[in-house]
DNA sequence: CTGAAAGCGCTTACAG
DNA sequence: CTGAAAGCGCTTACAG
């Protein structure tokens, strides 16, 4: 039991001359080198256990140029489910020796400055970056001359030899319309969560193609942008209902705004489902304790994460040059409840 | 412009070269030291411009012994309040040029696991502890003679030199028990968040007291255990709803349990909060959208986040000798709205 | 199988 | 004000 922590930093040094080999010799037992005869190997290990001898990551750092950390960027938007998806990359990541260093970013600039920081400082061996508002036409360009790996989760930068991983938002879309049409909906409206949110312009596009495949109610126009947040709901369904004719059935194109939408009708004394159909998208955990319970999609983001940290530690041990370009989508599953007004 | 991102990193020798000056001096003008002639510290910050120059860490760490990172350790259940929390971290952490390393636990083994691996590796300069976990009997006992800054968000350890930071749960649920009483209230009934976990311990000590403080009917236990999920409110209640007499109110130890009480409620055809009032604990973003909208206490979980990094960054700049032990307490504000009643 | 030595990319006394 | 040199704690050819 060693006993002082802090003051001095056991090294390779002491762990050397209590086991009275070379630091050389340590270093192959620590790095499971074939070449340590048994009972060398077994005193060495001995006395690190004895010092509690951890090796220095700076000097290991160096000298590797590895540092077995995966940088983690994430948006500054607080949404509930990065919390989720981060515990699916650092329950794999970890499992698997590998540090998490994380930052969130409000704007692109400060991704970039960021991002750079994390790489040209040596500090991480791997990126993964959630930008779901680094959507196609806002021109965000990273820096991806990089050579280290790099995974992308729900937004399609097409970066060569990166892993992208997204939500098969649009065919749940497109399904969350055949259901609301079985049900004999032809004026169905879409609550937007941002123009430039990937996860939400993929939910759109399944809402519009939705709207020309199924019988609907002429040229209507019933898109209305909100921004994930139960207040946009709220509001956009005050705006909704305003029109003539009304719509019959609202998307939201996350829970959080469903939520609002369900208060906005109990305000305007609409029973949900009867007057007013309302589904989401996300099945968050309170969504089936709603009144009524909310219609939606679930998410799966632990799994996204960990799928995430799967494919990193993949690249990461591959040759660079042995790397492809690769996206895996995640088929979601409908939580069919009541809100949406089926039985 | 440099473009030879990732194959070769540029060093300080390339700097050096370039600006026709030794490595010495391009490290000085690096950490702004004084003794060097502007024309010469103008020379190498365009050549630092350049080359797109940022200094490798491993190799600064490993000889200032300053990582510039700080260990975030949070437990492994997904609560939506860590997102935020992090968040507040990193805003004020990044801001002062400093990284978060972070990992999660969900026992105490693999918490002392992951901070040995982060202490004696030298990968960070101080630590951050979300452990609700750790509160008091079940003896959770980390080892604490690390001559880190050590900051504890929601656990009394009570190690010298450090700082805790608390929410004054205690007094927001007396206070909640008092508005309850007044409203006439008897028979208030509590959802317990789990017996290991600090807040929802002291919150119901809160209520523990109220109940004592405020007229009751007698002797009855009206206390159920639940786990912070909307599924055990929603159990809760329905168990609390079976006894003789009932209870007119609950107050649950968080929102979600509350969520799922007031589910409860309605699956019994009770009106809320007319036949049974209900409050909560966080005031999370739905809150306010629920239907009846909830009472509930406000935490301002951002506000926490960067309490805790002006901690950390303080006792990063003290010298270890005149690092003081802090408790820092947050006050806790009510959220009145419908579901208690009061009107 | 093992050790002496060089070197990873920086910083910092020490001289000048 | 500036540079040459040592050293932070490791790893890894190179010899033996």
């Amino acid at each position: 039991m060693s006993s002082t922590y802090g003051d001095q930093m056991t090294t390779i040094k002491d762990v050397a001359k209590v086991a009275n080999v070379s630091t050389a010799t340590v270093s192959r037992v620590l790095n499971n080198s074939d070449k340590v005869r048994s009972a060398t190997r077994e005193r060495v290990n001995t006395v690190i256990q004895e010092l509690n001898f951890i090796p220095n990551a700076a000097a290991v750092g160096l000298q590797r140029k590895k540092t077995k950390t995966v940088g983690l960027i994430f948006p500054d938007a607080s949404a509930y489910c990065f919390a989720e998806i981060i515990q699916g990359i650092n329950r794999h990541l970890s499992q698997n020796d590998h540090q998490i260093l994380i930052s969130s970013a409000h704007d692109e600039a400060e991704e970039i400055k960021i991002i750079n920081g994390f790489v040209r400082g040596g500090r991480i061996d791997g990126l993964i970056m959630m930008m779901p508002s680094a959507n196609g036409n806002n021109g965000f360009r990273i820096p991806l001359a990089y050579k280290i790996p790099e995974v992308f989760i729900s937004c399609e930068i097409n970066a060569p030899r990166s892993t992208t991983i997204l939500l098969d938002n649009y065919n749940a879309a497109t399904e969350m319309m055949e259901h609301l049409s079985k049900l004999g909906h032809k004026r169905i409206a879409f609550i937007h969560g941002g123009e430039h949110n990937y996860d939400a312009h993929e939910r759109y596009r399944g809402y519009m193609d939705g709207m020309k495949a199924y019988p609907t109610d002429g040229e209507l126009n019933l898109v209305v942008m909100g921004n994930f947040t139960e207040s946009s709901g709220f509001q956009a369904t005050l705006e909704l209902m305003k029109r003539n004719p009304r719509p019959t059935a609202i998307f939201a194109a996350n829970d959080a705004m469903a939520i609002g939408a369900i208060e906005a009708a109990r305000a305007l004394k609409l029973r949900v489902p009867a007057d007013l159909a309302i589904v989401g998208f996300d099945d968050i955990s309170s969504a089936a304790y709603m009144d009524p319970a909310l219609t939606t999609v679930h998410v799966p983001l632990r799994r996204l994460g960990h799928l995430a940290a799967e494919a990193m530690l993949k690249n990461l041990k591959t040759n660079p040059a042995d790397r492809t370009t690769e996206k895996i989508i995640i088929p979601l599953q409908h939580i069919i409840r009541r809100s949406c007004g089926s039985e």
